[in-house]
DNA sequence: TTCGCTTGTTGACGAATCGTCAATAGTGGT
DNA sequence: ACCACTATTGACGATTCGTCAACAAGCGAA
């Protein structure tokens, strides 16, 4: 597959077996193959797989991690405007990415990947940075367990909307995220209920 | 661990080891500990578990499978009642189920527990049967894609807030309903001007 | 009670996969 | 051209999966 130079710089590698990892963990999903044969779909022998990631867990969460981490750093908010236009820049990011890297985001998202609580943990960072970046841009600092409870559940109806979006098509980008900021006004209500008491 | 009898009848042994498994799956995980282990601590041979549930997978499967089967059976809304009512009724018995059973439910939602495509499948089932139920209710058989997607982002948001709620704790059911309830209006509000057209 | 048949139950086995490690072979520097 | 460094390999031992032929617990009949 590969038939680039047979020895690469310890970086060069690393991010073409991620770049590989992602293709084939979004097609495949997680323990489906043997490592035997995940390394030579990628052209590489079994041995650098593992030198490189530990284990198949580990190349699995490294590709994982190098998805979500590039979900957060695109949906950072503009810092330098009011909160409605900024929320509004992150849901539009949000569903663009979605748009654009949908089908793997979405194998990560629903789990038509494999997951344990490690795995799980790092979908969750991608939830808990939304709200807590949401919390913060509200000034609320110390929310309430509803407050959590309110825009976490949001939060996952944005990601699991994009999900079904990714299947199912037949709807403008324009109208889910109409959707998912309409959405927001009833957590929004109860945030307010809490800033008042 | 078991001591009971050492033959029980095929129907009461199957019904001890579903049991056993949404126990121990809710506290361990899938493929956290081998079959052997899981074995011993059920009280019987690894033998057994194979016979009734054929393979690994097959023993997870089952016990989710109970799981989710529970849950939808739960939720079922009255056929007597107008929408808002037996909405509201589908909404309470889901979260009186979760405050109920919610460290297992959770566990299983979570994907603390590992999953599949087949297994997310099954998880999927319950979402797209609430769906299917509003839908129904509201007397709109033929949604259109932004409907659907509305509705199945809405019952993410309820099962993830659930899900949160078990962890965090901090807020009584009460108020997790209204908030399930008043988070639905905007997509009501969707579902009806799709009506319109 | 004893025999015998049905079937729930077992544990040792072969196959497959994981993860390791000593050996190999590119690559850059001198 | 040589050397030192390290990226890369593939065979190996260990672990786990799933199978299967043998075992034995219960029940009915004699």
């Amino acid at each position: 597959m590969d038939l680039g130079p047979r020895r690469m710089t310890t970086e060069a590698r690393r991010e073409q077996l991620l770049a590989f990892g992602r293709q084939h963990f979004a097609e495949h999903g997680y323990e489906a193959m043997p490592m035997d044969a995940i390394a030579e779909r990628a052209g590489v022998s079994k041995g650098l797989l593992y030198h490189y990631f530990g284990n198949q867990r580990g190349f699995y969460m490294e590709t994982v991690r190098a998805v979500t981490d590039e979900v957060i750093a695109i949906t950072e908010p503009p810092a330098d405007q009011p909160f409605d236009q900024a929320f509004r820049v992150m849901v539009t990011r949000f569903v663009g990415y979605v748009q654009e890297q949908g089908e793997i985001y979405t194998a990560l998202v629903r789990g038509g990947l494999g997951s344990d609580s490690e795995v799980n943990e790092l979908l969750d960072r991608v939830r808990v940075t939304s709200m807590n970046r949401i919390l913060e841009r509200l000034g609320l600092h110390q929310p309430s367990a509803l407050s959590r409870i309110a825009i976490y559940g949001w939060v996952s109806l944005v990601e699991n909307g994009c999900a079904e979006w990714t299947v199912t098509g037949g709807a403008s980008p324009r109208q889910l995220i109409d959707l998912f900021i309409s959405s927001f006004q009833p957590v929004l209500d109860v945030l307010q209920s809490e800033q008042c008491v």
